[in-house]
DNA sequence: CAAAAATATGGAGATCATCTCCATTTTGTC
DNA sequence: GACAAAATGGAGATGATCTCCATATTTTTG
């Protein structure tokens, strides 16, 4: 599905020279007021190639965050393979909320791609949900977890966890969150 | 803090001119979609005029749902007052998703209002949010709910059912939600 | 290596939604 | 009915997004 024409050496390099502005910009928390235009002017580059490259803003944050997630899946991956699934559940979910909240543009970017409702979702959205229903899965074949409900329901509660990122105390409503849906996982003995 | 100056005979038809568009077109399914500026012209008026009543789409959309979120409230304060707090915790949740649900466009704006981080929350999401507080804490009192979790939890939680309103398989997965939230947030016996 | 083909660039300007401004009209008051 | 206050409408300013294509760069071919 991934159709990968080898990139033209000048393509590489502006592409990169784009993706480090946008990285830079996103680290100072700016990414989402800044003129889409100016990612071009300040990576020096003309605005027809910031759009050949990422034709939306979500398009260039899911660029730029794509190894964020790509990083949070692999934690997954690693998690599940590890501990048994229960607890790799809860580590991960934990620890999602500790690194959204290490990562200031990071609940915006999500919650934002997430909202996004212009056709396909973005790569990162959709390993980041395989990631999470597979651990869902594992915990409920070991029977720690109930069956009954749908792993869609734990990406429901974090889409709100990304989307409530502005409300003022965030940080432990989130834990919250999270408290509630692993304590409404357990199977009931 | 509410400045009511009565409103000129004019105005207040205008006004309702407006409004009376704004819910058909709500109706319909396309009110984020259509051009701010096209409010006015489908309600006949002019686009100062428009501006002047409403000085932004979320303001308008948080007065055609006004009346809805009022109902919401209003049906927890009933509930409150003839159930048990936790059932009436429990039966105002399920309640809310039914009638996220039965409006279309409901969900996509308590999204957008939720999200709005321009300055204060719109009234409305302060009214609900007082309501689902109020629950919670009666629920605490009557000792049916533990204590150590927020009611800004919950809060979350409706954002995130809020926010993923197009998945498609949003009805299931949002009583899902509701289920963990209720189970997790049982007092462990 | 030169020429030809393919690929990518930049940035001026088209397009489009949002919002403002104020000369005119409507309403309320005395 | 005349004066003041309130409200109107819609032309145009503003500003962000996106397109287009003549030019430049890279790759391939002979």
């Amino acid at each position: 599905m991934t159709t990968d024409k080898p990139l033209r050496a000048d393509a590489q390099r502006k592409r990169e020279a784009l993706l480090a502005t946008a990285r830079e910009v996103f680290d100072a928390g700016g990414f989402f007021d800044l003129r889409f235009d100016d990612f071009a002017r300040l990576a020096g580059v003309g605005t027809g190639t910031l759009y050949r490259h990422f034709p939306t803003r979500e398009a260039l944050a899911e660029a730029v965050y794509h190894g964020e997630v790509a990083a949070l899946c692999d934690r997954a991956h690693r998690l599940q393979a590890t501990l048994p699934a229960a607890e790799a559940l809860a580590t991960f979910l934990r620890g999602m909320v500790d690194h959204i909240a290490a990562h200031e543009g990071l609940a915006r970017t999500l919650a934002t791609l997430w909202a996004d409702r212009s056709g396909a979702p973005a790569e990162g959205s959709r390993a980041l949900e395989q990631a999470v229903t597979d651990l869902v899965a594992a915990a409920v074949q070991e029977g720690a977890v109930r069956d009954d409900v749908d792993a869609g329901a734990v990406m429901m509660a974090l889409h709100g966890i990304g989307a409530a990122h502005d409300r003022p105390n965030w940080r432990a409503e989130a834990d919250d969150v999270i408290t509630l849906v692993l304590d409404g996982l357990r199977r009931p003995q």
